[in-house]
DNA sequence: CAAGAGATGTAATATCGCAACATATGGACT
DNA sequence: AGTCCATATGTTGCGATATTACATCTCTTG
């Protein structure tokens, strides 16, 4: 299986202007990598901006080949490695469903986001989850539990595929 | 890295009867197969009887090894088609982040769940969730997605292991 | 410049999960 | 009963995902 989507999959429903997501989003990461004294290194930048580029979400060893067809290393730490520092940093987001990554659409903010995954074309949107994350603090706080990060993924239909079915 | 937590690992936080948990269960599992026209097969009934006895979140191939000890078959698909059905029929529920499955701890019933997971025991706590899920849904409709499944795995610290730092 | 921390690269291997195929089991229907 | 069919079980073998361990390099700081 690979992780990764079809390759006309694009990532939100939605319109959005891509040279946007792509410069804009960079730049505030490396302004926020500064600002907290993270190295964005070239493997890193370079990474998130596959990421950005891609726009969709992209399996871990579908980055290593991107990444070593660029030169850098071939061996597998190399893609996790970046990826699990953009990860760390907010710039991007895991989804265990898929075993995937994709770039975080607005760095830096609110940052509590959820997944909405199309089980038809593979599709993925990040939404805004603040309500979710407030539900869930209220869940964990009934019971005593503390609820530092959340992984919220939601399968189902975009409205694309809805309407076509 | 083994996907089970440690021996010690309690599934829930709380206190509970635990004899209530696998006896009744196991027969409310019972009763909705039936009634459904599942056949609840002896691998598979042993395995959801494993998966609570043991009572907390348990790898694929933790789950083999216990099969397989008991004669069943020795191969990984013996036990991801126990633990697939289990998932199918609601009596189990996978949890992504630790690539482990738990017992439902009430099957049949309403069925949206939030996993709890303690960052530092591994325990596992199933919470009702049904706000999370009712703004969740609503988060998707404002783009037009339709929510069939969600997951909802959440980081954190448990109340004991909070107390104790 | 020397020392230490952190980043990168590689090899090797562990872990997770599935497709494909053969065989057995249990009903439904003559 | 006997046949047929759907479903379940078991196996081989593989592919995908992820990590550990270690060597090397590169900054930064004193």
């Amino acid at each position: 299986m690979t992780a990764s989507p079809t390759p006309t999959a694009a990532l939100a429903f939605a319109h959005h202007d891509h040279a946007h997501c792509v410069g804009e989003v960079l730049a505030r990461a490396e302004a926020a990598s500064l600002a907290r004294g993270a190295r964005l290194t070239p493997v890193r930048r370079r990474t998130l901006e596959i990421l950005l580029e891609s726009h969709r979400a992209m399996g871990a060893y579908d980055m290593l080949d991107r990444l070593a067809a660029e030169g850098f290393g071939k061996q597998p730490p190399v893609a996790y490695r970046a990826l699990d520092f953009l990860v760390e940093q907010g710039f991007a987001h895991r989804i265990n469903r898929l075993n995937a990554f994709t770039a975080c659409i607005h760095p830096g903010e609110d940052h509590a986001a959820a997944f909405l995954i199309c089980r038809a074309c593979n599709a993925v949107a990040e939404a805004p989850a603040a309500r979710v994350r407030a539900a869930l603090d209220a869940a964990g706080a009934e019971i005593g539990f503390t609820v530092e990060r959340a992984t919220v993924e939601a399968l189902g239909l975009c409205p694309t595929c809805r309407t076509a079915a």
